[in-house]
DNA sequence: ATTAGCACTCGATGAGATAGAGTGCTAACA
DNA sequence: TGTTAGCACTCTATCTCATCGAGTGCTAAT
């Protein structure tokens, strides 16, 4: 279908495009060293290659440059990584590492992707409504104010103020926290509230308005959370790339990136394929990302998908870098999370 | 110095600038119904105005525009401010109120503001350093893994996750927070500190390698909160505005965002000062932000000015909507904050 | 003091003209 | 049959030039 010469012509081309972000002409390539034939030639090869729909030309008298379709079999087959450094390694394996919680390393990991790649960079939040509540404690701090910490998988913390009508001694408050640990403890927060509304009739004489006031503070730190499920760093990066210069276009990719709705949609979809995937174009399924490309990896907790990190930036970004990042920093995050979860195992 | 008909016709030449935002010729300002004389006289009032270097023309036919110093004097004397409606209001306290800790209230101020001027918005944090301590909890999660929760002043909490070398009974941890909350209650985190530093002698003996790791950890806690003093939201806004279209320009002044280093500068500047702020031009003291305007105005806890919240955008930016605000967003900060405060003082 | 009138300046816009990059096609060539 | 040189052609980018119009400053009249 495409022969040895068509393939080393379009990874030539590619290439150049990707450094030059110009159209690559046929005398351009003809010049590299690698390539051993005129220019007539070359454009011969060229018009079968757009007759194929991997490359395209601007206008008449401009070079070529790759299609979507071009660049896809670019990354597939003919793209060389950069291997990545051992220093680079190290420096972001300590980094994640100084973090407290999971969602710190996460976040560190998405700022640092960022920063890396000079690229908008993005992560999908585990769910914490699938996480299992292993301790909670209950501290009183003022006659009617109550700080509950919910610790979830012994790794992830999460406050609350919870402010009463009328004031609970210490006693009630310790009979309270002991009933929650004893109840619900390996439930995950949802379970929990179904699993006290079916027990309600039961209940009924301990639940006081206390309880119940704290079992809805519970709730409302599982809504906090699930509101933000994504979220992105390095949004100015793109303002570099002269491919974005159109300010229309990425204001509609800002409030995009905003809603959160498309990319959602997007890093859910490449949760389900494991491995590293790279979306050109139309393939992210988003219009708005028509001019983009995305690169993501989904990361693991307790051996199982829970979230996925990527970078968007414009087709033309240099994969070669790229690529290795994004996996990269997927992996040195798996291994972080997974020093997370060892401890509590020592139990 | 300044006649009166000098005054509305600066008035009305600064209006019709931020309105429009082209040079204001003599023939428009002179067609005002406001305005009953002949476009020649506008001519002359403008010509003087120029020479007091209220106003200025980018170029011999264009018409004038104002310096940093008429749009001083304008903000001064002459912008009369929209009022605000009370719905506004009343959504923002409603806003607001949800947040359960301070840090998330003023988090949440920072955002609504950023959305509702369509400018850059940003918040300087209170200093936690110098809050005080009002409660420790440690609370074992599995043998040699602890859970550290710091209160302070009853508002806010911060989580740590401890792992120790070697295990802790619940009986040692029980009386190491009965220590803690003996000892260093009331103190600030850096109080604390040197107040074990200073009775080490005595302590030695209670001072295992937990306790050890456990105060490391909490000024641990206290550091990692000093990084981050600024936050900034809807920095991407800025490319709305046309004249701020310069895209080095707009680079620089989100890398300076990022390094806060600046814009902390200001805000600090803008603490010491109390009441609402506006700094035009060079008046930030940053030659980066000598295009843009910066209104700020701090907000108080404890009856103390804490931090500063405000917005920073291109000069030209509808000071009449602005100014109110940010000055209702910061009074509206101060009263949801009031309120965080006098729970504990039910005690 | 104000205003009409006028010459002048300068940016914005659009029409050619030109140069150059790159192409496709044809015909010659190995 | 695959490759190449040559050439006419197309299209963009850039420059120049003319023109238009907005706005000014100055002068002289009111």
């Amino acid at each position: 279908m495409l022969g040895e010469r068509d393939q080393l012509l379009l990874k030539k081309l590619v290439e150049l495009y990707l450094k030059e972000g110009k159209p690559v002409g046929s005398r351009t390539l003809s010049k590299l060293p690698e390539i051993q034939v005129s220019p007539a030639t070359v454009r011969n090869v060229m018009a079968d290659l757009e007759a194929m729909g991997l490359i395209e030309s601007p206008h008449t008298s401009a070079g070529r440059v790759p299609t979507a379709r071009g660049l896809r079999l670019y990354v597939d087959h003919f793209l060389t990584c950069q291997p990545i450094s051992r220093e680079y390694v190290e420096t972001l394996t300590a980094e994640l590492q100084r973090a407290g919680e999971p969602e710190e390393a996460i976040d560190k990991a998405n700022q640092l992707l960022s920063e890396l790649t000079g690229l908008v960079s993005v992560v999908r939040l585990p769910d914490r409504s699938r996480e299992r509540v292993s301790h909670v404690v209950l501290t009183p701090l003022t006659e009617r104010r109550v700080l509950m910490v919910l610790v979830f998988e012994d790794q992830e913390a999460e406050n609350r103020f919870i402010e009463l009508d009328r004031p609970v001694s210490a006693t009630q408050l310790k009979a309270m926290a002991a009933f929650f640990n004893q109840e619900l403890l390996g439930l995950t927060l949802q379970q929990a509230r179904d699993a006290l509304v079916a027990r309600m009739e039961d209940l009924r004489h301990q639940l006081n308005d206390g309880m119940a006031k704290v079992l809805e503070e519970a709730q409302g730190a599982l809504e906090a959370h699930a509101h933000e499920t994504i979220r992105v760093a390095g949004e100015t990066k793109l303002l570099q790339y002269e491919e974005m210069s159109d300010v229309t276009q990425l204001r509609a990719l800002f409030e995009a990136f905003d809603q959160q709705r498309h990319m959602l949609h997007l890093l859910d979809r490449s949760l389900q394929a494991q491995g590293l995937q790279v979306f050109i174009g139309r393939e992210t399924g988003v219009d708005l990302y028509e001019p983009c490309a995305v690169v993501t990896h989904p990361y693991e907790m307790r051996d199982e998908l829970v979230g996925v990190l990527g970078v968007i930036g414009p087709r033309r970004m240099p994969y070669e870098k790229v690529i290795p990042m994004v996996d990269i920093t997927a992996k040195v995050l798996d291994a972080v999370l997974k020093k997370h979860e060892l401890a509590p195992l020592n139990r």
